[in-house]
RNA sequence: GUCUCCGUAGCUCAGUAGGAUAGAGCGUUCGCCUCCUAAGCGAAAGGUCAGCGGUUCGACUCCGCUCGGGGACGCCA
């Protein structure tokens, strides 16, 4: 919330107490800003929901605080009720520009703030096994994540971006299989994948280096210990190049945890000991259970296989143990649609151990469909067909890739028509946002001179300026909000509405007049100020922000 | 069958602490470059917010039911 904001709330609360002698909680004080501007720069529904409370009608309340804002608050130049009892600010002029030189001050920290109050709050995101390519599906996630870990760094929390690499179980067996048919292929000897194998390319190119590098050593050995040489070997060159990729694709992390470790750690024993020792766990059919039906999940779970195995969920709570060991209180996964019956389970461990129901919350990405020419196309990492990340990003960009992913909330399935994205690059509305950001650059250019911070902006007051003062204004909260909410589409839909102002004040103002020496200064300076505002927020979802288009 | 996500303009989607006349892009139809970037601006057309009921001053928003579509329901990972 910006200072006139938070100015109105507390004057209206104040109001409350005197007046009608009840203490408002300020979350009950709701201050928007009208869709009509002929409704005030802003609007409160107090008054409509005290009704209940207070047990008057809504324009007896509204008339009272009306009356005394009118009195005491000098930033507002009119109040009025309007509809059913609405409160309607008129702010002077010179104050909403005011937010101009807290953006120069600011400058690349405005939009910052302090709503998470350093919480530690640790991420987990992608986690795809190594065991392939990165593709379209992976990608949603990663800018989900990627982007919600920029919001809340920049609120305040104290976040840790982790990737869980799924390293120790049967799969990576496979993958090791895999690499072994594709490595003898190379010398001559065919053989089929394997039922559960990986057939991608990158199998290929790991056997292609494992060749050149340790030639034909692998002819000769033992099944068994090939494979065990080689999965280590594919998990690696596979790491590596998701690790690539997610950097290409502009998404960074700051731990990355393997499963393996947790494992040769004796963290998976210490979890099931730990669980033992609570009482969590009982023996049936030569398997170990955990009851995690006594904490919200539909049954009970096996954590240890009759065959001695542990299940992936095992070394999973182990995981989640691990992060609340460094102190993470709030836990945050972004987990693939798929996994949405695997989250009660989780959460009952987490339940079950005492780290309280609630420290952990699983964000579901909703499928990605590929379509292309109006058909589906399915991608698998074993069909070999997907389309991977990075063709992805060489085909449109890593700008408009991004948008198109973090500008859709993640609850809803996506179609990702491939050819669209393709033929229609210059309809991406990340293209508009950053023209807008080129025009600004543009002008700032031809102006030729450095922009002035004045002591007032008295000249700014025609509709066009005003609802970019307002607008500039709102960013904080913006950020704050989409932060706490983990959404960060809603910086999208602030990005498309600011670009939008802001060509529209275009299109109707001059900025630089040489007849008017001192408008043209005060709007320069909002010009800059919109322009940071717009550079922030794009940098926010990791979207360059192009001084020349 | 159980759980879950979704249903808003021709298409793709915003709108979710309940608020004033439900928004944007693409597509369609008109205007606007002697002037800071026309990748832009202005205007028009386009809607039973899937349907029915409930909660209340007020519902696209909350609750229930129905219909329609996606996904998940393993001693897989």
């Amino acid at each position: 919330m910006n200072k006139i904001e938070n100015d109105l709330v507390k004057s209206i609360t104040d109001i409350i107490l005197k007046k009608f002698e009840y203490q408002c909680d300020d979350g009950l004080v709701m201050i928007e800003i009208p869709k009509d501007n002929k409704n005030g720069d802003y609007s409160a529904n107090i008054a409509m929901r005290l009704t209940k409370i207070l047990r008057r009608r809504p324009q007896e309340i509204a008339q009272v605080i009306v009356e005394a804002i009118a009195e005491n608050v000098d930033f507002v130049e009119k109040v009025e009720i309007a509809g059913p009892g609405f409160i309607n600010f008129f702010i002077k002029k010179d104050e909403l520009a005011a937010c101009i030189n807290t953006v120069f001050e600011m400058n690349d920290k405005y939009g910052e703030n302090e709503s998470g109050n350093k919480l530690p709050i640790l991420v987990e995101y992608v986690s795809a096994n190594p065991t392939g390519i990165l593709h379209l599906g992976h990608a949603r996630g990663a800018v989900w994540g990627d982007c919600i870990c920029r919001l809340l760094n920049k609120s305040g929390y104290n976040c840790l971006r982790e990737y869980y690499v799924n390293d120790a179980g049967n799969q990576i067996n496979m993958l090791g299989e895999s690499v072994l048919v594709r490595y003898k292929e190379l010398f001559g000897i065919e053989g089929d994948i394997p039922e559960d194998g990986y057939a991608g390319e990158d199998i290929k190119n790991i056997a292609a280096i494992i060749k050149d590098k340790y030639g034909d050593k692998f002819l000769a050995m033992e099944k068994a210990e090939a494979v065990e040489f080689l999965k280590k070997a594919g998990k690696e060159l596979e790491l590596k190049q998701i690790e690539e990729d997610l950097e290409y694709f502009g998404c960074e992390f700051d731990s990355w945890v393997s499963e393996q470790w947790i494992v040769d750690e004796g963290r998976v024993e210490k979890a099931v000991a730990k669980m033992d020792e609570m009482g969590l766990i009982y023996e049936e059919d030569d398997a170990l259970w955990f009851k995690s039906s006594e904490y919200g999940d539909d049954k009970n779970r096996v954590l240890k296989k009759s065959t001695g195995f542990y299940t992936y969920l095992t070394p999973d709570i182990a995981n989640h143990i691990y992060k609340f060991e460094r102190g993470y209180t709030k836990l945050v996964n972004l987990w693939g649609a798929d996994h949405h019956g695997y989250i009660p389970r989780m959460k009952a461990a987490i339940e079950a151990l005492g780290y309280g129901k609630d420290a952990l919350e699983v964000d579901l990405i909703q499928m990605v469909r590929l379509v292309e020419n109006g058909q589906e196309v399915k991608m698998s990492k074993r069909t070999g067909n997907a389309v991977t990340i990075r063709e992805l990003v060489d085909d449109i960009g890593v700008d408009a890739a991004r948008y198109f992913f973090v500008s859709k909330a993640v609850d809803v399935h996506l179609d990702f028509d491939l050819g669209l994205a393709r033929s229609k690059t210059s309809d991406n509305p990340v293209f508009y946002a950053q023209y807008a950001h080129a025009r600004m650059c543009s002008i700032l250019r031809n102006y030729g001179k450095d922009v002035e911070k004045l002591p007032k902006y008295d000249l700014l007051t025609s509709e066009k300026e005003v609802d970019l003062l307002k607008y500039i204004n709102e960013f904080v909260s913006v950020v704050a909000d989409a932060a706490a909410t983990r959404m960060p589409n809603k910086i999208c839909n602030y990005i498309q509405k600011l670009a939008g102002y802001f060509h529209s004040f275009y299109g109707s103002n001059k900025i630089i007049n040489p007849d008017d020496e001192n408008l043209t200064k005060q709007r320069m300076a909002l010009l800059l100020a919109t322009k940071i505002t717009l550079a922030n927020a794009l940098n926010l979802i990791g979207i360059s922000a192009p001084e020349k288009m």
